[in-house]
This record gives structure tokens, C-alpha cells and sequence, in this order.
DNA sequence: GTCTATATCTCGATAGAC
DNA sequence: GTCTATCGAGATATAGAC
């Protein structure tokens, strides 16, 4: 549950409910496709509830994305410094990041409906010049390997976006690649290690100097 | 333009307009977020004509699709005959299915909101049970790469998603991307070679025997 | 804080004149 | 074949009682 997030704590249990609705639902069927009907339902209170605690269906919006974004950040870092090699650390952000989306499939599903509106909230709460960090972290942790000889040389951003596509597709096309090969869609242990093992072996021996 | 295609040719040019329109509408927006009267207003005719060619916004919406599918279908048969060897034919894959989309990127977001909707449309036109072949064109591709040697022991499917990915994200994410490298969004000659380039040797040399 | 009832608007679809 | 006018469903948002 995303609502394990730190800054979560501060909030009702009214507030958590639906901002956790919101995120389903949002993540369904994107910011114009959400229902406020329906996140009403699924947080267990009725419609003119939501206009109370968030003004507006926009401002809602806007508090779940934020909140997605922050865990999206902590996550990185927890699994970079969970490894101390670089091999390690790849297979463990591979395997904390594939996991983390099956668990919450929402999310990419929000991910991918605020970027095909062009992102405007995002790259709003994403703008450096705006105090945001971004996934510097991610990009920090690239160009260190390539500089200590840990990894031939690549250019971060590209391999930023091949990764992070790699992982979120899976999901994305799910009920598509399930038409060729259905055990996929039943996302068992078995299959979220072979999809980890094949992108490791993909990129360990793609990268190596 | 993908009125290039074959099955438009037996179409009027109001009927052409109408799909194009429509292809550009339901990319931006999905299936529920597009509005007939934008289709209608794009493709210069009235709301009323689209009920008259194409009955309802659903039987639209299938008939976008199904072309759609078949010209992926068409793209990825040329690319690999194109080509003799296997780098060859992965380069021409990866430069071919790139500009594909950016030239037209409404056909990321038609796929993506189709599989964000549990793909009902397109499971049912890529069921093998109704004698649809699928991208098994790709798949062979590489089984039969593993077979003669060129590539290292791979699950075929994996790859295919892989490769997929990396191609679609480079779309999907672009607008946030973008906000952490701004010359990614202009998308010319050099933006191309970059990145058609870094997932050639990636792939190249993760896939290497 | 919580609910019902309703105002207001937007969209898909159709009727009917030309 | 093409258009204007409009119906009816369903959505956001609010008013107002409790």
C-alpha cells in the first residue's frame, strides 16, 4: 500500500481512504476517465465527501500524483544502498521496482495517463527550477559506474528510459503479451524472476566494459 | 500517414478522413477520453456523418484499430527482409519502429489506452483461436537467431517485450522525460541516432553468444 | 462532518429537413 | 450524403437539511 508512505501520517483515515480510491481509480482510467462516483464508492463514503476534503476532482488529482512521485524517489534510493556492487544493485532495483508495480499496477497506469496528457502536473512537481530533484539519484548512480570503470560507457539518460521501459511495459502490455503467452498474466513468483533474470542478463552483459 | 496502408484504398476520402481524424483523437485521449465532435471537427465534416459511415463510436474505434494492428504487422515484416544479418536487421528493426512512431505518436497512445482498458478490442483481433498471426513474425525472428547461433540462449518473448518497451516508453515518457533533458522533446535527426544507437549496443552486446 | 437532492453541463446518438 | 436541432444518459459540482 502506497498509504505506508511517510507523508500519509499526518492524514484521516477519511483522508488515507480516499486518496488510496483515488489512486485506483485514477490510475484505471487516467485523470479524464476517473469517476468521482467511483473513488467515492471504493473509499466507502459518498460523492459530495470528496469536494469537502479536495475542492475539486483537479486538486484530488494533483494530491495523489505528488504523493506517487515522493514513494517513487524514496523506493530508488532504498533499493541503490540495499547492494554494494553494481551488478547487485541492478538486479535488486530491478527486482524492488518490477515488484513494486505488481503490487500497485495503478500507478504505472497513472504514470502513463498523465504523460499521454502531455504530464502537465508532473512536470510541474518534477521542475529543478522548482526545488525538484527528480530521479537524479537514478542518473548519479549511472554515471558513478561509468566514471569507476564499473560499466562500459553509456549515456545515462538513454539507459534511465530503456530501464525504466522495460519494467513498466510488462505491465502496460500485460493483457496484450498475455494473448502469446498466458501464464504471464497470473504474475506468479515464477514469472516476476524469469522477466528480473532476463532483463539482468540483458543489461549486466549489454553494460559491461 | 498511415492512410498509406493498403485496406484504406477501397475507402472513400470522407471515410479516410474520418479514420485518420479518429486515429489522431483516440491516440490523444483513448477510447472514452476522445469526443466525437473533435473527430468530427478534425476529419471537417459534422458529428452526424460519423454515425452515418461508421454506426457508433465503438465500431469506430475497432476499425482504427484493426488497421493499425495489421500496418505494425506490415512494418516489421519489412524491416527484417530488408536486412541479411542479425545486427542488421535489429538496427533497421529499431531505426524503422522508432520513426514509425514518432512520425505518428497517436498510435502509442491508442495501444496504451487500449491495454490500460484490459484490451478488449485488440485481444480479440490478436486471439490465435480466429486465426490471427500475432507478431509471431518477430518471435521467430529471434528464435531462429538462438537456433543458428547468432544470439545467446534467449526466451523470445521477454525480448520482444523488452524491445517493444524501449521503443514505446521513449514516446510515452517523453513529456516528463523532457523536463530533464529538454532537447529530447525536438525529436530530430540526432535525438533519433542517440537513441536508436545506445539500444542497438545494448542489445547488441547483451545478446552476444 | 455527512448526507440527499438537484442544478448545470457535456457527450453520444438520432430525427428529420434538404 | 449532408446538415441542424435536439433528446437522454451520465458526469461534476453545489445547496441545504441534519
Amino acid at each position: 500500500m502506497l498509504t505506508d508512505h511517510p507523508s500519509y501520517t499526518c492524514l484521516s483515515d477519511t483522508e488515507k481512504a480516499i486518496l488510496d480510491a483515488a489512486l485506483t481509480e485514477f490510475g484505471r482510467a487516467g485523470h479524464s476517465g476517473a469517476r468521482m462516483q467511483d473513488i467515492a464508492d471504493r473509499a466507502g463514503i459518498n460523492k459530495a465527501m470528496l469536494h469537502y476534503y479536495f475542492r475539486s476532482k483537479d486538486r484530488l488529482y494533483e494530491e495523489v500524483l505528488t504523493r506517487v512521485v515522493e514513494s517513487f524517489m524514496v523506493s530508488i534510493a532504498e533499493a541503490i544502498d540495499s547492494e554494494e556492487t553494481f551488478p547487485a544493485q541492478l538486479r535488486a532495483l530491478l527486482d524492488a521496482y518490477l515488484r513494486a508495480h505488481l503490487s500497485r499496477p495503478e500507478v504505472v497506469g497513472l504514470w502513463v495517463n498523465e504523460n499521454l496528457n502531455g504530464a502537465p502536473v508532473a512536470r510541474r512537481l518534477l521542475d529543478p527550477e522548482h526545488g525538484a530533484r527528480g530521479p537524479r539519484r537514478l542518473l548519479c548512480w549511472i554515471d558513478d559506474a561509468v566514471r569507476d570503470g564499473h560499466i562500459r560507457p553509456v549515456d545515462s539518460v538513454q539507459f534511465l528510459i530503456t530501464f525504466l521501459g522495460s519494467v513498466v511495459i510488462y505491465l502496460i502490455g500485460m493483457p496484450m503479451f498475455s494473448t502469446f503467452r498466458p501464464e504471464l498474466a497470473a504474475g506468479g513468483e515464477d514469472e516476476i524472476r524469469a522477466r528480473v533474470d532476463h532483463l539482468y542478463s540483458l543489461f549486466y552483459h549489454g553494460l559491461k566494459p
